[in-house]
DNA sequence: TGATGATCATTA
DNA sequence: TAATGATCATCA
């Protein structure tokens, strides 16, 4: 096999650096097929997002405080996701979501993770079946990289990915913090929800600032400003997910 | 030290 | 403004 394990960044380095972007074929057209997305994976597996940032000409930050997404948007292109900024599936002729999730050393995930919007205005959801949540959580694609602080971020490794879709004990628990959660805004509780709420799933705030404002309705119907929040995903329950 | 509430960048 | 991509920073 290759030379994975040497100390040395040089020449060597340099020409695998190369056959990646080959073997890829950047930019990469979206997958056709879950095999083929798996196939990416895998040649991505290992190798640092210096190695990759450079395979795709990109500089990398010093670090993310100013550069939240920017992990997440490397690997987009790098495996041919092809929504952007739709809210759609990032891969969508196959539906799959992904989702870059930053582990320790174990593998064990650092941050919950952010799932969609929540609807507040007006379109309220009627039933679990048909939520944005499940639809997004029906197919997704998690890819760890090592997140801690203590690792340069041009070193950070990229793990092994994990296709996924719920299993119906984990499929139970999502319906179940959300019927709890979008009961509440249904009756109008919306600003007694806090992030303490749900054992699998939480809403927080999802803005630019605490100043931004969104439309919704208070509990008499009438139309209120409010904080825009989201759905996250508790690290608890990703990393039963990821390592079982 | 982990989780909550706040925040950063980009695109449409 | 609202969707995407998330991580930061502070406090219990």
């Amino acid at each position: 096999m290759g030379n994975g394990g040497g100390s040395e960044h040089s020449k060597h380095e340099t020409a695998n650096i190369r056959y990646h972007a080959r073997m890829i074929r950047l930019p990469s057209p979206p997958p056709q097929s879950e095999a083929e997305l798996l196939l990416r994976c895998q040649a991505i597996a290992g190798r640092s997002l210096g190695e990759l940032a450079q395979a795709c000409a990109l500089a990398v930050p010093e670090n993310l405080q100013r550069h939240k997404g920017w992990s997440g948007q490397l690997l987009e292109q790098i495996l041919g996701a092809d929504a952007r900024s739709l809210p759609e599936p990032d891969f969508t002729a196959i539906a799959v979501e992904m989702k870059t999730i930053p582990v320790d050393h174990q593998g064990r995930p650092l941050e919950s993770t952010y799932v969609c919007t929540v609807p507040l205005d007006g379109g309220m959801e009627a039933s679990w079946e048909a939520s944005w949540l499940r639809r997004k959580l029906a197919r997704v694609l998690w890819l760890p990289v090592e997140g801690t602080r203590e690792i340069p971020l041009a070193e950070r490794r990229v793990g092994t990915a994990v296709l996924w879709s719920p299993s119906n004990a984990q499929e139970q628990q999502l319906r179940q913090d959300w019927e709890e959660l979008s009961e509440m805004i249904c009756m109008g509780e919306l600003e007694q929800i806090t992030a303490r709420l749900g054992t699998v799933l939480q809403i927080r705030p999802k803005a630019a600032d605490s100043h931004s404002r969104c439309n919704s309705v208070g509990a008499g119907g009438e139309a209120i400003r409010t904080h825009p929040r989201g759905y996250y995903l508790r690290a608890s329950f990703t990393r039963q997910v990821l390592l079982g």
